[in-house]
DNA sequence: CGCCTTACTGTACGATCGTTCAGTAAGCAT
DNA sequence: ATGCTTACTGAACGATCGTACAGTAAGGCG
């Protein structure tokens, strides 16, 4: 092909240290998500990578920390991308809750790959400080989104019958739960079900006001 | 100590096939609270159990029919155990589903390390034939059990706005997220608030009735 | 071009994994 | 008591784990 003579190829290509990183990370969640629980060892991720075993040691001090770098990244897309889903609908606040339970019921955030993802790093929680670390600091990013928009609703929609703390809590765990339901057996219900699910529950936050004003936008359950 | 001649004690004492297996699962389920994960491999649960490695593979073909097992016996102490609760409650739908919810947050179903044995077998699922086996069984047990009493509340209180099938999603989900997010984080909530957004949901099943019916009856929210 | 920094490789190590299996002994039956 | 069945033990196997470390070479700079 080329001359032959000194342009050899390199055996492999030097990064800078924080795109390495970021690339290791990546690797790491497609591992977890192709072999579960077991493609998170140091083997696994490297090969996912392309790299050799060595190199993850070299820019992370523990696998430990690997993994919970993975965790925060991962979290953060989700967040990012819910937010970024709920932003850019229609300015009404009730506009935003669906665009925003429609992103998390929809690819690429409703696949069972990505949920048995979450349910390995949960399944690391109680023994590992720093998932616990990382989990508080992004559950807040989450309740916030949640507690923000429900916040919007209220200013128009009327007082709600729960405290707007109660009420975030309420609707983060249905979206879990449903989430986790459908993770595991996805032939119980359709995603458009469980958004259905979702509307209802803020449709019924409100005590009157709500009931009366959304009788024409919340009809059609289906998208 | 004793008689020095025959009494001698025995090394060990030799049970029960079905009894022995039994002690291994709790043994099994001991050492998944106490270790999380790492707590199911067979050295652990040997040790958990007092006998020797080898007596697992004497009683399980394979580790992971030790685990689906151990699986199963804890889903079915969980249904068991707040159907009891439910069906020795008051005879009206209602106060059957408060008391089931009562059940739910209450020790010993709603703890930190129960909740990390649920979540590790979730984790395990996607990649366990037996895993997946044992869940869509009980998995429908629980269901039935939420159905069958929604299905008692609509009797009583009228029609729900939603399917059975779906207010019984509705509600599993609402209870597992609910659930979930108090083992991650206790502090974020009270298991009281956690059965007022339960009962909340039931409330706003029905339409119009079941809001007048229960203006009493739903106030308490504390317990 | 040759030097220097350091990203990177890959073997080695000890620990622990699940499973096997030959041997031991508990405890009922004769 | 003696024998028989089999619950049970525990060493051994090969595989895989996370980490350490000595050596290699990529690629920018003087």
């Amino acid at each position: 092909m080329s001359a032959p003579l000194s342009p050899r190829k390199p055996r492999f290509e030097r990064q800078l240290p924080q795109e390495r990183r970021q690339a290791l990370i990546d690797a790491t969640i497609e591992s977890l998500k192709r072999y579960g629980h077991e493609g998170l060892s140091v083997r696994r991720i490297s090969a996912q990578a392309g790299v050799s075993i060595g190199l993850i040691n070299h820019h992370f001090p523990k696998k430990d920390t690997l993994i919970a770098q993975a965790y925060r990244h991962f979290n953060s897309q989700l967040v990012g991308g819910v937010r970024a889903a709920a932003l850019q609908a229609p300015a009404t606040a009730r506009a935003r809750l669906r665009a925003f339970f429609r992103a998390t019921f929809s690819p690429p955030n409703l696949d069972r790959d990505v949920l048995t993802v979450w349910v390995v790093f949960w399944s690391l929680y109680r023994h590992s400080p720093e998932i616990q670390k990382v989990h508080g600091e992004t559950y807040r990013e989450h309740i916030d989104l949640v507690r923000s928009m429900l916040a919007d609703l209220a200013a128009e929609a009327g007082k709600f019958r729960f405290s707007l703390r109660l009420a975030a809590i309420g609707l983060t765990a249905m979206i879990d739960g449903l989430w986790l339901e459908w993770c595991l057996d996805p032939g119980n219900f359709r995603p458009a079900e469980a958004i259905a699910l979702c509307e209802s529950w803020i449709d019924n936050l409100g005590v009157a006001i709500t009931h009366a004003e959304n009788a024409a936008d919340t009809l059609p359950t289906a998208r």
